[in-house]
Parts: C-alpha cells; sequence; structure tokens
RNA sequence: AUGGCCCUUG
C-alpha cells in the first residue's frame, strides 16, 4: 500500500473528492490501491452512483480490480440501492476467484439487502461455506428492515441456540441485537423485546449507549414507555442526543406532551452536554400536536431559527397543523409563506 | 487506520 494511494484515500474520504479526482489524473499508471481509494471515495459520497461508472473506467485500465474494489463497489450500490449493478458485481466475483472471501460475501449479502432482494440475500447466506457474526448480522438487520421481522427474529433465536453447539459458537453481539430490536419494534412484539433486553442485560450490553437507544426506542414503539423510560433513569452508560431524541419521541407517540417538554427544557439548559438538533424538535413539536400545545409548539418552532437549527417539511407540517386546528388559520398561512421548500 | 454487519427523524 503506497503512500500515494494512502494520499489519494485521504483526499477521496476526508478531504475533497474533486480533488483527489484530479490528482488521480496526473498519475501516469494508476495502481489498483488508487483506483480503489477513488472508488471507495465515490461510495461513500452523496452520489455513491458514481462509484459505478469510476469502476468501469477502471476495467477498462490495465490493472486489476481485487476483493477491495469490489467491496467498495458494492458498498456504493448498497447505498445507491443498485440491484442490478449488484447482481454483476456477484457473478464477477464468482468469476474472479474471490469468491469465498467472509467480508466481501457479507458485503454483498448486506448489499442486496438493502437492495431489498432479501430472497437472494438468504440464499447467499445458506451457501456461505463460513460465516462470522457480520454475516448472521447483516441478514438480520437486513431482514428486519426489509418487512420480515418474523424472520428476523427467527434467526436471532436460532443464533442463540448455537450458543453451547460445538461448532460455529455465535455470540450474538451489540449488532445483533439491534436487529433484533428492530424487528420487535416493528411488530410491536413486546414479549420478544423482553426477551432480547434480557439477553442484552445479562451479556451487559446495556453499557453501550447505541444499545439503550435501541431498547428505549423498541419499548416506546411497543407502547411501553414507562419500560422505555426505566432504562432512560438507570442507564450506565452516558446518554447522547439520540438517546433524548428517542424517549421524547417515545412522550410524544404517549400523548405525554408535558413530559416530552420538560425533557426537551431539561437538555435545551445545556448542562446535559448534548444539543438539540433537528430531531428533537420534530420530536417535541410532534409531542405538541398529540396534547394539543399550540403555544407551547409556536415556540418551539421559532426557537429553532434562534439556535440555528434546520426545518425541514416535518417541522413546517407540524406547526401548520397545530395551528390550523386551533383555528390560526391566520399564522398557519404566513408559515407557509415562509416555507423555503414547496408545500405538499 | 485502504474492505463487511451499526441507534432516533426521514
Amino acid at each position: 500500500y503506497q503512500p500515494r494511494s494512502k494520499f489519494l484515500d485521504f483526499c477521496a474520504t476526508s478531504g475533497s473528492l474533486p480533488y483527489a479526482a484530479a490528482v488521480f489524473q496526473s498519475i501516469p499508471f494508476p495502481s489498483t490501491n488508487d483506483w480503489n481509494a477513488l472508488i471507495r471515495g465515490h461510495a461513500q459520497s452523496h452520489h455513491p452512483i458514481n462509484a459505478v461508472t469510476c469502476y468501469l473506467s477502471m476495467s477498462r485500465a490495465p490493472c486489476r480490480p481485487d476483493a477491495l474494489t469490489c467491496s467498495f463497489f458494492l458498498k456504493a450500490c448498497a447505498r445507491a440501492l443498485a440491484r442490478i449493478e449488484s447482481f454483476q458485481m456477484h457473478s464477477h466475483v464468482l468469476k474472479s476467484g474471490v469468491g469465498s472471501d467472509v467480508l466481501l460475501q457479507t458485503t454483498l449479502l448486506d448489499a442486496y439487502a438493502k437492495c431489498g432482494e432479501l430472497n437472494h440475500a438468504c440464499k447467499l447466506f445458506d451457501e456461505m461455506s463460513k460465516r462470522d457474526i457480520a454475516s448472521w448480522n447483516a441478514l438480520i438487520s437486513g431482514l428486519a428492515q426489509g418487512n420480515r421481522p418474523y424472520e428476523a427474529l427467527e434467526l436471532f433465536n436460532r443464533m442463540s441456540e448455537r450458543i453451547g453447539d460445538d461448532r460455529a459458537r455465535m455470540m450474538p453481539n451489540e449488532v445483533t441485537v439491534l436487529g433484533a430490536l428492530s424487528a420487535c419494534s416493528q411488530l410491536g412484539a413486546i414479549k420478544e423485546g423482553d426477551k432480547v433486553f434480557d439477553y442484552i442485560k445479562k451479556r451487559r450490553l446495556d453499557e453501550n449507549v447505541i444499545v439503550c437507544n435501541a431498547v428505549i426506542d423498541m419499548y416506546a414503539k411497543c407502547g411501553m414507555v414507562e419500560k422505555a423510560y426505566a432504562l432512560f433513569r438507570g442507564m450506565k452508560c452516558s446518554r447522547s442526543i439520540i438517546t433524548w431524541n428517542s424517549m421524547i419521541m417515545g412522550f410524544a407517540m404517549d400523548g405525554n406532551g408535558e413530559k416530552a417538554i420538560e425533557l426537551y427544557n431539561h437538555i435545551a439548559e445545556g448542562k446535559e452536554g448534548v444539543e438539540p438538533d433537528s430531531i428533537t424538535y420534530l420530536a417535541a413539536l410532534c409531542a405538541c400536536n398529540h396534547a394539543g400545545m399550540v403555544d407551547e409548539g409556536v415556540k418551539l418552532f421559532e426557537l429553532m431559527d434562534k439556535h440555528a437549527v434546520c426545518k425541514n417539511m416535518k417541522h413546517y407540517g407540524s406547526v401548520v397543523d397545530l395551528l390550523g386546528r386551533a383555528g390560526r388559520l391566520d399564522e398557519a398561512y404566513r408559515i407557509i409563506e415562509s416555507m423555503p421548500m414547496l408545500p405538499d
């Protein structure tokens, strides 16, 4: 791995992609790693699909794509929801002799899942000769996010059963439980959710804030705000803005506007080390909507400008709805007029 | 420190 490729990679991923591309242009005979840097940069950019065109240029050049090239390309496919390209890369991988690379297979499986090709993801999973924890996780979260939560939970349980088995002892980890929790949320499956949470506590995965956030969200979505709040209060790790957002949204959905606003006010004081963001305001506005707290909602909406938090259509929709239902149509109309985007 | 699974709103 040459310094030049390293430099390109740095520019393409953390600096400026156009600059990386310009530097790349000046290289007479780019190496595979040079190409990889550029493809990786595109894959992580706002236009991941450009990784595909970059890859095509590479195939016309004299150097060969390697496993990393395929990996970056597939990452781009997953982000761009490029199914056809995923299939094409799959056959390329099989032909080029890296078809048994577990990391690559998992990247492919994830790309399939993210593109909505869950059957192909399952098939690939079944055919893999070696699977590691990430392979299981990729399929579990793919199923959960792809509206097949029962299968996600089934897989999660099958994985837990394997503990004690002599072969492939696959311990569900933090990422695994995120997928399982997401499946529970969708189903409103409280019993399953409790079981997952028991497992989390047993393994002390609740020392991880991301896991806690997911549990809070799961309980809130299952309508069990008090369970969410119990964890929120008893957390051993420090709360992130996402923790607060999830909890505020939980109270909002429960119709407990007072409590939601109380939490918002608490973090707005600034002693918690988190800054309310655009989602915090969305949750708080949502709380006002559910509880009919009109003045509070309008106040929050105005605070967004003061705190330089970006508004989107949802924020506007919320206040307009709030004002409209309170009969304050003139104010609602003024807000609609002030919108920088097209109303829907 | 060149590759996979990753929480809230979308």
